[in-house]
DNA sequence: ATCCTAACTTTATGCCATATAGAAACTGCC
DNA sequence: GGCAGTTTCTATATGGCATAAAGTTAGGAT
């Protein structure tokens, strides 16, 4: 069943790689690397990890790892899965909207567990078996909406773009206001002020204006759940809008 | 008026530097050197900037350019306000709806002619003129729907988050297909083929039902405009009908 | 006891950003 | 005409990075 033909890579993500009996046996193995990169990109972020660092950390040279998972590349591919964890299971009793919204609540706060998830690039589908439990679980929600396959990976694949995109921004900011007082550039009264000066009434009415509302006067408290951050919710809400005359528009065909 | 407590970074960004009549004439200056490392960036992404190189391109040592853009997150910055280059004039005629689709399609070429500029870490609110001129022409067309400026904001921001993140993806697809033969972990059928002996038909029911569907045999073929791509299209019109909702439920208010 | 083999180490290459210090090239002033 | 001041650019160096290539080590199988 498991045949040979499958990838070393898609191999090590389902942990299906097996100690040989022969030569020298391993002190490491792709579990603990995954799990001490992911101690330190929590830690550090992304920027934290390197394959020195991580080899120290076990008490290695950086080339011992190569044994073990290939290339960074591919470590970053496997630390990724760890740390998505597991989804929510999905409550049959919930209709498919609140089904996506507790769904891309727990995605939002597996970004604010592992804030270095959001900078990773994205590499098409998911391969591994948590990014996949995530995926299967989009679609269990989603089963009863009568949608086609492709409707329903294009519109997960719209959602958790947008818990992705928001959480960048919000881990962003965050980080902007920690450096708060080395750049100034970013905070936001002071961005309003010196923005305000270079921009052209004449050719910038709307921004001139918008910078003169006093929006970004205002002091946002930073909410305890980021889940339920309002600017979270504002996106979620028009994309569970926008889904919903979809599903009703397959549903009065039917 | 364009005080001196304006921030370097943003004098740069807007040109606002001026050459000082004493010492050494400049052989570089900003608008030079982001130019070169656009067009690096054109031919190599990203990675293809560092430096050493745009400096060697202009005959010059890496040092050198520090003088006028303090560093390579800086550099990066100047980039993309320059690559971006201007949105297409919003139209009076056009109701909001198809205002924002013109406005979405434009990024979404302009993500097109600059794939690098997908690749790129978000920074907070628009500095530079270009940004600040796609904010606008965003904000225009939002003019008649009488959204709050709050709102506005949030709108604007789910669009080009939206429009940015099935950038990447597409980009990463074509990358992906181009090194099909070295890598086909991400080639569509060897996915479905590969993932279908890894997943526990009982523990993942709906992946197995969709990876049996037929749904990743299909070839898709590269849509020659990609702001007409279908999966493109089939976020924005769901985010569009999202923020339509918005709309009325607001103009039902007053 | 010896061989085989996989795991790990050593060493080296060629990148990278940027700190520091100094040389070079111009203007304005005497 | 030449010196001072100022700015630009160069030379050099540091410490980091991923990983290629080749050598060493340690245990199981025979």
């Amino acid at each position: 069943m498991a045949a040979d033909d499958v990838p070393i890579e898609l191999k090590r993500l389902w942990r299906l790689t097996t100690r040989s009996r022969t030569g020298r046996p391993a002190e490491l193995d792709v579990e603990l690397i995954v799990r001490t990169a992911v101690d330190l990109a929590d830690r550090d972020g992304v920027a934290g990890v390197s394959m020195t660092k991580v080899a120290n950390r076990l008490g290695v040279t950086a080339m011992a790892l190569y044994t073990h998972v290939g290339s960074k590349e591919h470590l970053l591919e496997l630390m990724q899965d760890l740390a998505s964890g597991l989804p929510p299971k999905p409550d049959p009793e919930q209709d498919w909207r609140d089904g996506l919204t507790v769904w891309a609540q727990a995605l939002r706060r597996m970004y604010d567990a592992h804030p270095w998830l959001a900078e990773l690039p994205i590499h098409g589908p998911p391969l591994g078996p948590h990014q996949v439990a995530w995926m299967e679980a989009a679609l269990q929600v989603l089963e009863p909406t009568g949608l086609e396959w492709g409707e329903k990976l294009n519109t997960i694949n719209l959602l958790a773009g947008y818990v992705l995109h928001s959480s960048r921004q919000a881990i962003d900011l965050a980080a902007g206001r920690q450096a708060r007082k080395v750049d100034r550039v970013r905070d936001e009264r002071a961005y309003g002020r010196a923005l305000g000066k270079l921009i052209d009434r004449d050719r910038f009415p709307q921004m001139n204006a918008l910078l003169t509302s006093g929006l970004f006067e205002r002091t946002a408290p930073p909410p305890s759940d980021p889940a339920e951050d309002p600017d979270f919710r504002f996106g979620l809400d028009r994309l569970l809008d926008g889904i919903a005359k979809l599903c009703q528009s397959r549903q009065s065909e039917a």
